[in-house]
DNA sequence: CGTTCGATTGAGCTTTCTCAAGCACAGTGG
DNA sequence: CCACTGTGCTTGAGAAAGCTCAATCGAACG
């Protein structure tokens, strides 16, 4: 029904795919549940996120339309995955799928990949959370959503932001309130405008770099 | 000469490996660099790090005994690595190594297996930078080098810690001073002693593990 | 319209950082 | 054998970034 994996050889999957709809805010799994399937977006946002057992949340991870969600360590979700916007997948049982890699060896290269990609990622977050400022949290952030978009609809300057300031301070380790008063500062500068609470136009992609990649003294 | 993977049906791999050794202090690559080897350290201890423009730095991990040093993105090396105490590691160029990779399925597997566990430690790590505070960090990072250590050789309260103070604090998203405060704070409450600059004692692993986890309330 | 919920703004506070001084231990040379 | 020196660790005092708590705003929806 779908695919699962970018791969142009895995075409013959996609009769193996189930689709699932999620409404907005729907949990897909929970941190801990056993992980038997994995699954790619078809449509719509999600956030991973994992809490600590007072309740404060990181947020790990935001996916998009064509990205694959299915690592795990032991066949257990490190993570909760919910829905910010009503979203479609395209799922698989996992022992299916680990049957269907162990039949196409380009595919087990492809799911290294992957993980390779999302673990740069996760290190580049890394940096963020230890040593970035709050403007500089906020500017990196922009930056990343604006190369995703621009990857798959080319040059914009438009962001759209599915999730709220509260998912948006969870991910970049900060509090909503920090959020909003960066957000009227970046505004303030003419480096941003809001367009609408859930739309970014980015007015100064230079000065946002700046900001964002700690280049010392603003 | 030396094994890169832990895989049992790799001992053939042995004979394709060099050994490098690395005086304390000396980089083994820098972040940017082509990855054109892939390592596993054999004795001694790694830090892996990124820098910003103005210099401040994140240490994204630590590598010991046993630890795979590898997975990269186009090639190009993610961050430093630079040891900590005189170490050995052994290598491959990395063409061959992917030539032997692709003769050898179960290996890939294995690959993909380390990739998720970096991914999935990551991922705890962003918990602990984005949300945890100085105590809950140092407690954290003292009850996954004591587990580590555990992995190894068994239960024991005794943790060596080869890397300075700065290390650690740009490990755990903080400064030297803080950390030093933390761990005196730490010792006048009989949870950790320090049998020497470089190793403590575990005292009381449930108050440690208190602090650590993140359980709202002391 | 009134209500609701997320976003924003404000004021004061806390944690952690910064800067500076002092300490301890290892290595060196008299 | 012991001062001397360097380096990393600790401690202190003040500052600052970001947090908390509280009030207000504003768009969406009945």
């Amino acid at each position: 029904m779908c695919r699962v994996l970018g791969c142009d050889d895995l075409a013959s999957m996609r009769r193996l795919g189930w689709t699932l709809n999620l409404r907005s805010g729907q949990p897909l799994f929970h941190e801990g549940d056993p992980a038997n399937r994995v699954f790619t977006v078809t449509r719509g946002a999600l956030k991973l996120y994992k809490l600590l057992p007072d309740g404060r949340r990181q947020i790990t991870g935001f996916m998009f339309p064509g990205d694959f969600l299915g690592i795990a360590v032991d066949d257990e979700h490190a993570f909760t995955a919910e829905a910010m916007a009503d979203s479609q997948l395209c799922w698989f049982p996992r022992n299916r799928f680990s049957d269907f890699v162990d039949a196409h060896p380009n595919l087990e290269r492809e799911l290294y990949r992957i993980a390779a990609h999302e673990l740069a990622a996760a290190q580049r977050q890394m940096v963020l959370l230890g040593r970035k400022t709050a403007t500089e949290r906020l500017a990196s952030f922009f930056l990343g959503l604006l190369a995703r978009v621009e990857k798959t609809e080319g040059p914009t300057r438009m962001i759209d932001l599915p999730m709220s300031r509260l998912d948006i301070a969870d991910y970049l380790g900060l509090t909503k309130e920090t959020v909003s008063r960066v957000l009227a500062a970046l505004k303030s500068k003419r480096i941003i405008r809001l367009d609408a609470l859930d739309r970014v136009e980015v007015l100064d992609r230079l000065a946002l770099a700046d900001q964002g990649e700690g280049n010392g003294a603003e």
